[in-house]
RNA sequence: GGGCGCGUAGCUCAGUCGGUAGAGCAAUUGGCUUUUAACCAAUAGGUCCUAGGUUCGAUCCCUAGCGCGCUCACCA
């Protein structure tokens, strides 16, 4: 038992045992979900279908308030709460036991569905049974766990302590449905690829890095599964997605945990203007599933994601907001040295830099960002009308960047002097050696193809309008808290 | 990693201009058959984040650390 157990509650499970009841019993039992049971009572003026019936509901017990001889219990279950009204006179054996029932507890509560004398919908109960004693009590009633430290930590808790925080995770699941069914309605098929890469690749980033005992090797959790899939268009497979839990190894803040979860889908004989109407698409379905409409609103501001977004090119965008040409390096080191941006002797890194600090914060969105210069695309295909970009877009809400698309390059020499020129880099997130086994796919030829990614976690903070990508996150990543787990090594731990 | 803020009862929070702490809810006991943040009375519950320092005395002041939040940096 952890301090967080009460000993009147402990207590009170041995008294149940002593008495011949099992606290923890092994079978649930079935009930209607409550929401339906306070919406099948009516009111006493216009009677539901539900009302007299017996009836069971399930659910944890919470805001009892005690009359002596009468005790009001509400239970709540996933769908909502509906209270049930325990009487001495209607449960004359049961009785005596009542004291073992705290708030949190999980009890199935049968009997006759009726209304109180101020017309709420109530259980009137014939039977109370224990199927979960809760020792530990449940927050306070009025403010709930308010310490957002505590609702990440003990998420079990949050769940039902604060009912809004659970449907944000319902609606998120509702997201990730109806971008599969839109996806498989566009023929495409849902695959998984490997999560621990032998070799880095398919975006920059620091990885987390992983040994396996028998083959004796360094592994890569990956930071994106872009190549693989890629090899899934060579092998034919035409359409393809994987939603894919990455693994960064950098900093967390309100928008990035070192997990994430990113949609990636390829499509052969597609580019990247495909790529937009597939965004369009399934944002704009993903908004209506959980808002209603097309509307969202996040951080304060309404977002409207009715087809088509806008669209501007990079290029122009830079001249704009940085006040000079992309490739007049030196305006762009000027503009960089007056922003305070450190250069690394990587020009195109710098010119991306200074695009990011000059135009991100003004992209309200939703918007698309089309046409990269090609020195920071090292897997897009060069625009044939422009050399100089390659056929590259992301999609922007909020300032924040949501997705990355491109028509994909799929020339394997050129594709292998961009990765040489990777390795060679002194970017310390460039991959370390070239996937010579990507190259070889390549040689086999893949089809001209457009790819996407798509941030979901992000998604789903802009269309639950929730500030943190940790409110839409079950576990976010956090330190652990007790000095047991830090103290404890791999090693300690059997791994 | 930098800056700012926070850390007191199971939960939500007060408080002590330095003399080892209180409220509400939760819990326990008693009362109450129509409440819905029920009510009334009583009881119990605290290494005041940790470790040093200053002091006759530290939960309070100082230093360091730990944890969390916000923010900046980082972030294809």
């Amino acid at each position: 038992m952890t301090d967080l157990a009460h000993p009147d509650r402990i207590a009170k499970v041995t008294r149940l045992r002593e008495q011949g009841i099992d606290p923890y019993p092994a079978r649930g039992i079935q009930g209607t979900p409550a929401a339906e049971l306070s919406a099948g009572a009516g009111t006493p003026d216009e009677p539901g279908p539900l009302l007299g019936q017996s009836v069971t509901v399930t659910g944890r017990l919470l805001g009892m308030r005690d009359f002596g001889k009468l005790i009001f219990a509400p239970v709540q279950d996933l769908s909502g709460r509906v209270q049930t009204g325990w009487q001495r006179d209607s449960l004359t054996d049961w009785w005596p036991q009542r004291k073992n029932y705290d708030g949190g507890d999980i009890v199935a509560v049968t009997g006759e569905l009726g209304h109180t004398q101020k017309g709420e919908p109530t259980v009137w109960a014939t039977k109370v049974t224990m199927l979960s004693k809760a020792v530990a009590p449940p927050p306070e009633k009025w403010h709930g766990l308010t310490d957002t430290e505590q609702r990440y930590r003990r998420r079990y808790v949050d769940l039902w302590a604060t009912p809004e925080v659970t449907q944000v995770f319902i609606k998120r699941s509702k997201i990730l449905s109806v971008i599969r069914t839109y996806l498989e309605g566009e023929g495409y098929l849902e695959v998984e690829t490997p999560t621990l890469h032998p070799l880095m690749g398919g975006a920059a980033a620091k990885p987390f890095i992983t040994h396996h005992n028998a083959l004796d090797m360094d592994l890569f959790l990956r930071i994106a599964p872009e190549l693989y899939l890629k090899r899934l268009i060579v092998g034919g497979l035409e359409r393809v997605f994987e939603f894919a839990r990455n693994f960064r190894n950098e900093g967390l803040s309100t928008r990035h945990n070192p997990e994430f979860t990113m949609l990636e889908l390829y499509e052969a004989q597609a580019d990247y203007h495909r790529m937009i109407e597939l965004t369009e698409g399934m944002i704009s379905l993903a908004c209506t599933a959980v808002n209603g409409d097309n509307k969202a609103t996040f951080r304060e501001v309404e977002y409207d994601f009715t087809p088509p977004f806008k669209r501007a090119s990079y290029l122009e965008l830079f001249k704009e907001h940085a006040g000079c040409e992309y490739d007049d390096q030196a305006a762009v080191h000027a503009k960089a040295k007056e922003l305070g941006i450190s250069d690394t002797g990587e020009y195109p890194k710098l010119m991306n830099d200074v695009f990011e600090a000059c135009v991100e914060d003004t992209l309200t969105g939703p918007i698309f960002v089309m046409d990269y210069p090609v020195e920071i695309c090292p897997l897009a295909k060069a625009k044939p009308e422009d050399p100089r970009v390659a056929e590259r877009f992301e999609i922007f809400v909020a300032g924040m960047e949501l997705g990355n698309a491109f028509s994909e390059l799929n020339d394997p020499e050129e594709q292998e002097r961009r990765f040489v020129d990777q390795v060679a880099s002194k970017d310390p997130e460039s991959p370390g050696a070239v996937d010579y086994d990507y190259v070889n796919a390549l040689e086999y030829g893949m089809p001209p193809a457009g790819g996407f990614g798509l941030g979901i976690d992000r998604l789903v903070m802009v269309l639950t309008g929730q500030d943190s990508i940790r409110d839409v996150l079950l576990f976010p990543a956090m330190r652990p808290q007790t000095q047991a787990a830090i103290e404890t090594t791999p090693e300690e731990a059997g791994v």
